[in-house]
DNA sequence: CCCTGATCTTGCCATTGCCAAGTTTCTTGT
DNA sequence: ACAAGAAACTTGGCAATGGCAAGATCAGGG
């Protein structure tokens, strides 16, 4: 079965079209997403990709949630490479999220949009994703690094502050230099301002 | 001339337009706007908002800078009325940003979305509003109650949390008096983490 | 008074998302 | 092994959209 005569049944096709609609959107940005055209990318019938996603809503759902998945696991990695010390994992966290954001920052954008929380399916990936941090927390306050109190609020501080800050890096215009010390001084800033005693 | 026998030139399209846009927007999202239903809704055939827009795009760019003007506007009236001290304005001016955010939250993404940025012109909104911020910060400095640094670094600190509270808020899910609370946390957290000496 | 430019209209085309019905392949139960 | 059914994919079609072209209408200055 030469793989040029390509067979009635792709056998991939979910993947692969997760897969254009990502360098797509990355490319051209998600308002330009088109289900026919990711469909003559990848080969099929221009409703070949109905099988798999009821919606074009529902590719943009999946590709989030799939985001959410790589950047959850990116994340671990950082805070497993760094220093034991809460900072230190912190900063290595946050860094972390700034260099997804860099790397698919159209991507990040449509996992945080307010769009995306319609597919209630996804809340899982995004809640491993924020668990990650929310542990981190944890240990900063019985580090006695943070002063006492609710790791979630702790949580939606930060989280804020880093969905901001990679907005505005992924809005370009920033050197890349400017951009990592301006992380570096936020998460400074954090810690001191919320720091015991 | 009668109003119900509409006249050939509207007279207002331009503004007719962008009232109706913003209120389609709000409802309903940026993605679901559609320029031949807006001349539906206003009264003109489907061709005539290209004499005041070339492009789909060009229209949510005119609405994007107007609402720079607008929030710019707000946030002066936000720091006019407060109290004199530093504290008091900045909080101030970041719940008149937040406020801004919960009434307009589609509006303040297309502002800030990288798509807008393509359109060089509204610039000049945009630094006027984020002139006010940087005004308050280097009143800060002035006063002692941060510590002695460059504005516009404070700013893009300020901002880009500013933003992602903003972001996070507009997502829902969050009860009013939390995300206040939140704000008010955020702020205290910003000036204790650059407080002087 | 005319005429130039701005405003708006009708008509058209390519593209898109989505749906329906039919075809081909895989799988599963017996 | 084999038939029945499910899954994957195809062709065909529809309504709506954005954008373009050519013409109608109007406003204001020469």
């Amino acid at each position: 079965m030469p793989a040029e005569a390509r067979p009635y049944h792709h056998g991939n096709l979910r993947a692969a079209l997760l897969d254009a609609a990502e360098r797509s959107v990355e490319k051209s940005g998600t308002e330009q997403l088109s289900l026919r055209e990711l469909a003559r990318v990848v080969g099929v019938s221009h409703a070949a990709p109905r099988a798999h996603f009821t919606d074009r809503q529902a590719l943009l759902d999946a590709l989030a949630e799939r985001g959410f998945g790589r950047l959850g696991a990116q994340l671990k990695v950082a805070r497993d490479g760094a220093g034991p010390g809460f900072g230190e994992r912190l900063r290595a966290v946050i860094a972390g999220f700034i260099a997804f954001a860099n790397s698919r920052p159209v991507l990040l954008d449509l996992m945080f949009s307010a769009k995306s929380y319609g597919d209630k399916a996804q809340l899982p990936a995004a809640a491993e994703t924020l668990a990650v941090v929310y542990d981190l927390i944890g240990d900063g306050v019985a580090e006695g690094a943070l002063a006492p109190g609710d790791p979630e609020r702790y949580g939606l501080l930060l989280y804020s502050w880093a969905q901001g800050l990679a907005s505005l890096i992924a809005s370009g215009g920033l050197q890349p230099e400017v951009a990592d010390s301006l992380v570096s001084d936020a998460v400074s800033t954090f810690i001191r301002g919320n720091a015991a005693g």
